[in-house]
Order: C-alpha cells, then sequence, then structure tokens
DNA sequence: CGCGTCGCTCAACAACCGTTGAATTCTCGG
DNA sequence: CCGAGAATTCAACGGTTGTTGAGCGACGCG
C-alpha cells in the first residue's frame, strides 16, 4: 500500500503552478454555485453517485474541476447539497385529505404526478430512491423518513386502528404507479393523460384508503 | 458467505527476488468460476455496476483479481454473465392464467414474490431494474423486453381490446408491492405473512385485469 | 495608490481502477 | 517420464478519480 513515492515526480517542475493560472475571462456574469448544483443533480439522477465524477459536472457546468471542491467541499457534500430540494410531505398529504377521506385517492395520484414530473422536484426524487434502493445506510433513513413522516401523516386523517398498514399499502400502488409512468416508462400508461391516470388508478389507492380489505 | 476452505495454503514468504508466481496452494476444490459469478452478484446487486470493483469481487470470492479478466473477459463481459438468470415470465404468466381470469390476480401476486424472494432470481433482478432506471439504454431495452413478452403474455389471456391498458396497470402494482416489501421493505406490509400480501393486494391487481376501470 | 480578499485556474498528488503479461505450478494424456 | 496446457499468482501499466495548494487577476476599501 505505501508506494514511498517522495518529492521525486517524474515530470520537472515539481510544487509550482504554471506560468498561466487566474482568471483570464470575464467573470461570472451567472450564479457558477447555481450551474454547479443543477449539473450535480442532472447528473447524479442520470448516472447515479458512483457514477458521477465531479470532472464531468465541471464540464457541464463549464467550470473548472477545483472549483467544486471549493464551493461545496468533498463530494458527498456537493450530494447532501443537490438532494436538498423543498419538498413538504406533511403538506401535501394533507391538502390530499382536504375535502374527505372519499376523494384522498385520486387526490393523492395527483399530487404524486406533481412530485415526480416537476423538474424542480423529480430528478431528486429519483435519485433518493435510487440511492435509497442501492445503498443500505440511505434505505434504513428513507424508509424510517417515510414511516416517520409519510405513514404517520396518512394515519392522521385515518382514525382506523389498521391506519398504517393501510398507509403502506398505498405506497404500494403510488410508488409503482410512478415508477411506470415516470422512471420506467412503459406503455400505455406513460402516454395517457394525467388526468386518466389519476382516473384509473385513483380507485385503487381508494380501495387501501378506506375500503374493505379483506375480500 | 461459506468460506469452508478445509485445506490451508501454505504461503511460503521467501525474501523478495524478482518476480515470483505460481499456484502455491492446492487446486480449486470448490467451482472457482462459481464463486466469482455468485459474488458479482450481490456486490452488483448491492453496490450498482460503477460502484463494483473486480478487487472487491475477487476479494469476497477468495479469489486473486486477475482469474476474473480470465474467466469472463471485460466487467461489462461479468456483468451480463451475472444477470444471465434463468427466468421465464411468460411461461409464469401463463401459470398465473392457468386456472381462469378471475384468479390471476392473487396467482400473479404471489409468483412475483416468489421470483423476488428467492436468493437464485431476486439480486439480479433487483440489479437489471435499477439498472433500468439509471442507464438510459438499458432502460430502453428494458422496458421493449417488457412490452414485448410481460404484456404481450398478459394481452393472450385477456381478449378485451384494452388488454395491453389493463396489464400496464396492474404492472404498476405489482412493481410497487415489490419495492415496498422486497426492496425497500417499509413497514408493515414487508413483515407481514406472504399469504396476507396475496390476500390485500390481489384484488387490486384483479381490479386491473378483469374489473371496471372506469368507476 | 496600496493592499487585502474574493473568484478562479493550473498543476500536481496519492489512491485506485481495469487490464495485461510473464512466471510458476499443477494435472494429465501419450 | 515428459511435455502440453490449464489454473493461478504477482507485478506492473496507463488511465481516471477526488482533493489540495499555490498563483493569478480584478475589484473594493482605505
Amino acid at each position: 500500500m505505501p508506494r514511498a513515492r517522495s518529492t521525486s515526480t517524474p515530470r520537472a517542475r515539481a510544487g509550482r503552478p504554471g506560468p498561466r493560472a487566474g482568471r483570464p475571462g470575464p467573470r461570472a456574469d451567472v450564479d457558477t454555485k447555481a450551474r454547479i448544483l443543477e449539473a450535480a443533480r442532472t447528473s447524479f439522477s442520470e448516472s447515479g453517485y458512483a457514477a458521477t465524477t465531479l470532472r464531468g459536472v465541471a464540464a457541464t457546468a463549464g467550470v473548472d474541476v477545483a472549483l467544486i471542491p471549493y464551493y461545496f467541499g468533498k463530494k458527498q457534500d456537493l450530494f447532501t447539497a443537490a438532494m436538498d430540494i423543498p419538498v413538504r410531505p406533511a403538506e401535501l398529504i394533507d391538502g390530499a385529505f382536504a375535502d374527505g377521506v372519499a376523494r384522498a385517492g385520486a387526490r393523492l395520484v395527483s399530487a404524486f404526478l406533481d412530485l415526480w414530473e416537476a423538474p424542480e422536484t423529480g430528478p431528486a426524487l429519483l435519485t433518493m430512491f435510487r440511492t435509497a434502493m442501492t445503498d443500505d445506510a440511505a434505505r434504513r433513513s428513507f424508509t424510517e423518513f417515510i414511516a416517520s413522516e409519510i405513514l404517520a401523516s396518512y394515519a392522521r386523517h385515518l382514525d382506523t386502528e389498521d391506519a398504517e398498514l393501510r398507509a403502506s399499502l398505498a405506497a404500494t400502488q403510488l410508488l409503482g404507479m410512478v415508477m411506470v409512468r415516470c422512471v420506467l416508462r412503459i406503455q400505455p400508461v406513460a402516454g395517457l393523460p394525467r388526468e386518466q391516470v389519476v382516473a384509473l388508478v385513483g380507485p385503487s389507492v381508494q380501495r387501501y384508503l378506506s375500503g374493505p380489505l379483506d375480500e
């Protein structure tokens, strides 16, 4: 493991920077930090964590590689910064239940589609989901987040005693719909108009929320 | 991880005069190729393609790194070899429809659970799914495979004209159940006995297959 | 004008990656 | 008994990665 390579570099001129450094071009008229973040979001969601290289992110952002550690620190910090998106699941669920449990199924499907199809939140959600599928530590925190935030919010609106069972069953249908339509884009579900998807899978969610479970 | 290597390999560590190599231990009592394949399957499914290193696979298989290119060629070839599992989706679906469309929902749920919970096929399926979510080329071939193999098999058993729509809707529920129960392992669905899951989500799949879609 | 500071570039570094080639030992058919 | 070939090892190569540190240019404040 120790390569014991002292300061004898194969190249000449060790330690001293090159003759050309500094900032030759004009000052950044656009916000460099935001450009890095956006490039990082798309790269993480399209290629995953391990396959994303800082050099690739820097290239699509049009900046130097060293600017990323300069602004964000380590690669893991860039990742958490890219995943920090504004989404309040509790408010979303409360909104879906606003006018009665009887309509909550369709409302939930609609809200889920909003979240996953918006360019602001969709890529980050996909990345979090993918990481939760892969990394075990991420999976634990992800499922704990779902249990304490999402399922608990459901349970507040369903005052039956099997509320958590019903909530997690509804999650299977909601997640599966999002996978098939937004991620894998399997036809014909992927090509249907939004309202039709809501009308088709809404009743299934509704059955889990308020219908008879044993039949 | 059974490391049942009974015969000890005498590692005579003498000096270090130039290149010394060869095979010091006894010949492979266990099938080396199979051990590499198994280690590769679990590593690919737990860490993904980019994050799996040949050195890591070799370490958990207990062999030298160079044996992997020796047996499997490039890393991509090892990947395709690890993904080559015996699964005949058409037969599976035909079996689920064997005694009538009316019972196909529960049968399909049961067959899906078998497939994803078996240690033989589960990891590879998970890997294929994850890769399809990440890589766009893999996604296209995956969805095309689903359309031409899976959905077409469904459609053969449902002779209505919206057969493909019904099949892809059923896929949302089946995939979502597998995600929540087998991959993310969200409670309480993950902790339920098998038959209860079949009883709970079977009717939802059944509705997509033969129930009224507009209600 | 002097000077610090901020934004940025360049070059290098150590570590690790996949892959190759040569060396060595074993097994086995002739 | 011997040589052919398979199985396994070590060492190295060229490339890429994340990260660091030093230098450069412009700007703002004194």
